[in-house]
DNA sequence: TCTCCTATGTAACAATTGTTACAACATCGA
DNA sequence: TCGATGTTGTAACAATTGTTACATAGGAGA
């Protein structure tokens, strides 16, 4: 994987000089492997994450284990929810998982409050993050209210390929089907019919986007 | 409707005098009829809205003009997604509009960010008002995703009872049908199963929860 | 090479939800 | 009182999605 410098990273924000720093120093860099869990349902935190290289996914679990795709977040993001959780000190209701190989930059929550008030720059971050992810929730609803699953399949196959920035997806149809929340067969069915209609090429563990 | 006193949610919510003072002098009541809308999708706005008295219902709205229902406002709360959508001065990409008469207390954004640098109470209470709103977006994928359309409607007459407080439902068959995005056949065949099982009792653009 | 395991393909059927059409009934105003 | 309009009930059918069962194929390792 790419080395990244955290404080380019961090620079790329707009923070000021004296975030930077405090971040730098208050902050731990952690590295994640692919599958691993960064936060798990029902467990309080006391870091947030923030993307340094590499991807997350964020999930939405339900009483009996089933765990639907809610977004990815990429270098650069801050997962949101963790911020009002730790704010807020409750258990997170929601699970963040390495989608590849990841590298963070875990900030204590102690800090938080303090850099909301004292640094524009940091508000103007935290807000954006929000921001971005109450649209990629109610992106969300919107793929589950409004649209087919065949439609939010080729969805979730676009989001996919622009996050990975990769025209191939190894991902199995079992793995596909539960983050839609449906049936390995179900996806089989619609892939298949994605693959007549010229849009994909399946291989064995591999989805080629067209 | 009950005549409310601004200062009195106000102060209910833990903020500090000076607080108090700067958003009764900067904000300004505003009544809405039941019916009438607050925030319309595709529009900035450059207020946020507080629930003094009433109730206000958040909609997001999809390409061909149906909306779906995503959670109610209740007393001494706001808008967190108008906040976000002030900050950024993007156009909302949703909708609110008033579930019975209500009283607002307006704020302009102008504030906002300094409000947040300045008083602890209202970083919290931005924060904790965000941490409310992705609870209910989660909990409306929750009931798309993992739920069946007799529970979600189902569900939804329990939340309507509960922000009410009122075991009558005054809404007609085609308002709910558009509110969960289905039709008014398939309510209407739900209703009379949830009547038949014992759970409401169904009148003229009535119903009644047991 | 031969198994074993996993992934994928496919058929048949069930359950849920959506659509169309029409009947019955209440309410309101002319 | 009499339509006109809006609300609800119901049947028949279509479309979508879910489930079960089994077949086929590819790859890993003994």
């Amino acid at each position: 994987m790419e080395i990244v410098e955290p404080v380019n990273i961090l620079k790329h924000q707009g923070f000021e000089t004296g975030l930077i720093d405090e971040i730098s120093t208050t902050g731990r860099l952690k590295k994640v492997e692919q599958g691993s869990n960064v936060i798990s349902p029902g467990i309080k935190t006391s870091e947030i994450p923030l993307v340094l290289a590499g991807t997350l996914k964020v999930m939405r679990p339900d009483a009996d284990g089933s765990e639907i795709f809610l977004y990815y977040l990429e270098g650069g993001e801050a997962c949101a929810m963790s911020i009002t959780c730790c704010i807020e000190n409750k258990k997170s209701e929601f699970s963040v998982v390495a989608e590849e190989n990841s590298i963070l930059w875990m900030i204590p929550m102690t800090s938080l409050d303090a850099w909301i008030a004292k640094y524009p720059s940091f508000r103007k971050f935290v807000f954006t993050s929000y921001q971005k992810r109450f649209d990629e929730l109610l992106t969300a609803i919107d793929s589950m209210a409004f649209m087919k699953l065949d439609e939010r399949l080729y969805k979730y196959l676009l989001d996919k390929k622009q996050s990975s920035g990769s025209f191939e997806i190894n991902k199995t149809h079992e793995q596909i089907a539960r983050e839609l929340n449906t049936s390995r067969v179900v996806i089989s069915r619609l892939l298949k019919q994605l693959e007549k209609e010229g849009k994909i090429e399946q291989h064995r563990n591999k989805i080629e986007i067209l």
